[in-house]
DNA sequence: TTATTTCTGTGTACGGTAGATACAGTTGTC
DNA sequence: GACAACTGTATCTACCGTACACAGAAATAA
């Protein structure tokens, strides 16, 4: 995986043939093949496949499958958001929701970010945007920063990750919750609790849930900053 | 990817051969490549040439590869954690420094759990302690206690994955940061931010820091329950 | 205009993966 | 001893990513 091609692109030459293919083409097709049938179906002949093309096609534009997937995730990420900031804590609410609406929008985005892989520049965009928002004389040290960026991308990811299970109710969940039922015992808060969520609100209240906490948190230790100085 | 198999496990027959190998045998060389070369490097063939068996000879204990992740992942995360537990925050500092643990002692395992799968005994059996010690007299809901654990364990993972991607600085992290150097103009609370971390301390701090912070906002909510009720 | 260079797309080939199937050999039970 | 059940192996298919060689197209240099 080179990180040149993900920062620097890749130099259009100026002879040979017309390029059937662009990037971008080659990219949405991509993402559209994950978005109905997940990361797994994205493999390069059937990218090539979609686009009519032979799969060593692709080669003429991209180093390798690795570098496919890093443009799929920049894309599928999007521009970092323009944050309408008052208050930090308006700021990174309403990031971590467009973070996490942008998770919902390619669940496989979140398969495709494990690992130790380099990012791009719209990954670190929206990193940037977020120390921004926390930035403003919020007492924290960058170090202090960070990690609170990182806790609000990490339940982002989590919350999308379940929201992404609970999309497939297909046999497997029912198969899953059979086994609950038939080992309920070893279980009880567990089922005690499942039962109460069933009735009660989605994946979105969850993730408000969490959200809010980690911010409650994160203001008690602002708050203490504040007083002390 | 067979729920039942997790859970009844193998019924072994009487008759026949005696078997060469058990579940546990392969599990465990299985999680030893994993452990020294990554998730990726688990393969059939690998784990069966590393017990001096064909890979089809595998098939004999196992359904597939997926079946063979699953029991890792098992027994990689291990039994759940008996918490010596006074304060619910007591208790689930301890569970979440466990789960890190548990993570970081096997940082493929990071990989392993994303995405739509079974859940295992154990992996309920850890859901289930930190329910029980969130259970008692906290005011919280199911729903909510749930939201917490998720936002725990999220946590928890975000950080073993981060520790894990710096755990191996082999060039292409290098690669990284010429990148960020370069285009270091458009980030600059993403530098500034970084330059600080790199002096002071390492990945544990990080954990600490935003635990601290996930269960302030935690009591903050349970202290508003309690006065309210 | 022609020749040359450079690029595109394709066909072929290789080593890797997971897994199905058929079969030989071993071991317990009747 | 016959039979049934089981283990381990060999062979085969169907993919995967990708290296390499080659034919044709297009822009440049002569």
């Amino acid at each position: 995986m080179s990180v040149e091609f993900l920062w620097d692109g890749r130099a259009q030459p100026t002879r040979g043939p017309k390029p059937a293919l662009t990037l971008e083409g080659i990219t949405d097709v991509a993402i559209a093949v994950a978005d109905a049938e997940g990361l797994a179906a994205v493999s390069m002949q059937r990218v090539a496949a979609e686009l009519g093309k032979t799969k060593m096609s692709l080669y003429r534009y991209l180093p390798g499958k690795a570098e496919l997937v890093a443009l799929m995730i920049e894309r599928a990420i999007g521009e970092p958001p323009e944050l309408s900031a008052g208050s930090w804590r308006a700021a990174l609410t309403q990031w971590s929701e467009r973070l996490f609406a942008a998770y919902l929008r390619h669940p496989w985005s979140v398969d495709a970010t494990v690992g130790r892989r380099p990012l791009g520049p719209r990954e670190l965009g929206w990193m940037e945007c977020a120390l921004a928002a926390l930035g403003s004389g919020s007492g924290l040290t960058g170090a202090e920063r960070l990690d609170a960026v990182a806790v609000l991308a990490g339940h982002a990811r989590m919350l999308a990750q379940q929201a992404a299970a609970r999309l497939d109710e297909d046999g497997m969940n029912a198969a899953m919750s059979e086994v609950v039922t038939r080992h309920g015992a070893r279980f009880p808060q567990l089922t005690a609790a499942m039962r109460e969520t069933a009735v009660e609100g989605g994946q979105n209240q969850a993730f408000t849930f969490g959200l809010d906490r980690i911010l409650d948190g994160l203001a008690a230790l602002i708050d203490r900053r504040s007083v002390r100085s």
